[in-house]
DNA sequence: ATAAAAAATGCTGCATACAGAATACAAAAG
DNA sequence: CTTTTGTATTCTGTATGCAGCATTTTTTAT
């Protein structure tokens, strides 16, 4: 160990092996930013010839993580015609909030159950850090830590599992939340139940957080169906 | 052919006709048979070649259903060393259980709210069936018809997107389940917690089905971890 | 001019080929 | 005999090639 020490390589080289990046999972990463960001919209038909040459690479890894992102649900595919970019109808899109809202009432039970105190103080520097953002009318930068947040509490719940579903419905709604630009009261008190969730989760009262998690999602869901009105597949 | 022994197959499952019109489909619904089967046990290499061999198809699309896999979270992939099939611990386990049964919960719910009384009396068909396969001693069958039923359901609440993440993580618990062989005692109770589940559902007492499925998978953790005592990875 | 048929084009699905990493093996040093 | 180092083999990761299906365009007949 001192040996290697001694080669001037810094420490945070040493526990893990240098992992060489895998172009799979870099794929993987690309194209899902590509459907998040809309700049493959929905209904897109994927040519892996063009999508091949225009990320650089040739069209086998670039099926794979199709594949991948075929089974995490962004795409869908269709049988001798490729991938097409999933469109999601406001019947999905509540559906999934619902999904989720459960998953997060449990993540919030277990937090409070499980958490150390030092994550738990994490999520407060995450939370001040995000009403600084909104108040100073940074949207981008606020939905980013409100996302955090909200992954923050299920990973502290300390159950894998509901971190990978959570992720993955997360993941599907990111494209639309992306979209969703509510006036200024709403975000109001969108803050507001954050606010409530901090201060639940500090003093350890499950069914409070548990519950204001779930009110929190509702509401989420009345932002956005407005948007979406209509847009029913 | 001493190779594919190595795999630790069962010569039973060599090739077979394979259909052209759907391969991808065809080669995860084979690999996630064998790996829930137990013929690819947790912590085997697939090795691509082989496997390819065995099944009558050239690496590329199998690697294609092998990154499927991976997002469904049967197989790990580690870089440069392929795929091996994933090992859950006990608390791994435990904590799909945890999830199961909080969608499960949720899915009680809607379904006593919104489904139709013919679905319901097909899920009352399918207990009589399983009840009948329980008097018969047979177990293989009555763990098929149990699955369903959960299944079933979790389908009739008519939320897609519940139905997906309950089927993945059932999906992966099957493996487990298919293991765990409880007593006569334990068996029987498992059964009256059913029958409890159809009269509510039957009756669309919401909060009735609710708690007997979260308890009914609570049980089934405990009927489970006797069999993973000390499987933790 | 319109509709149907036929040819042409493009794309997907699968197989094969090749380069580089990982592992297994063998020989040499301690 | 154990450990190490160099070599051979195996397997993964990526690219490319070819056949078949879909779709579009052109041609032909009514």
């Amino acid at each position: 160990m001192d040996e290697i020490r001694s080669l001037g390589l810094p420490e945070s080289s040493l526990p893990e092996p240098i992992r060489r990046t895998a172009l799979h999972d870099t794929l993987v990463g690309r194209l899902r930013d590509m459907i998040i960001e809309g700049h493959l919209s929905p209904g897109t038909r994927l040519n892996e010839g063009q999508l091949g040459q225009m990320l650089g690479v040739s069209r086998t890894p670039l099926r794979e993580a199709i594949k991948y992102l075929a089974s995490e649900g962004l795409v869908e595919l269709v049988p001798s015609r490729g991938a097409v970019v999933k469109r999601f109808g406001a019947k999905d899109v509540k559906d999934m909030l619902s999904v989720l809202a459960t998953l997060e009432e449990l993540a919030g039970r277990l937090a409070c159950a499980s958490a150390r105190d030092e994550e738990i103080a994490e999520i407060r520097a995450l939370h001040d850090r995000m009403v600084r953002h909104y108040k100073a009318g940074d949207r981008l930068e606020y939905y980013k830590l409100n996302q955090a947040i909200h992954t923050r509490i299920v990973a502290i719940s300390g159950n894998a599992a509901l971190a990978e579903v959570h992720g993955m419905l997360q993941t599907r709604l990111k494209r639309i939340r992306f979209v969703g630009h509510e006036g200024a009261e709403k975000w109001a008190a969108a803050v507001g139940e954050h606010e409530e969730m901090v201060a639940a989760l500090e003093a350890r009262d499950a069914d409070r957080l548990s519950e204001v998690l779930g009110r929190h999602l509702k509401k989420a869901w009345e932002r956005v169906s407005e948007t979406l009105e209509g847009a029913g597949r």
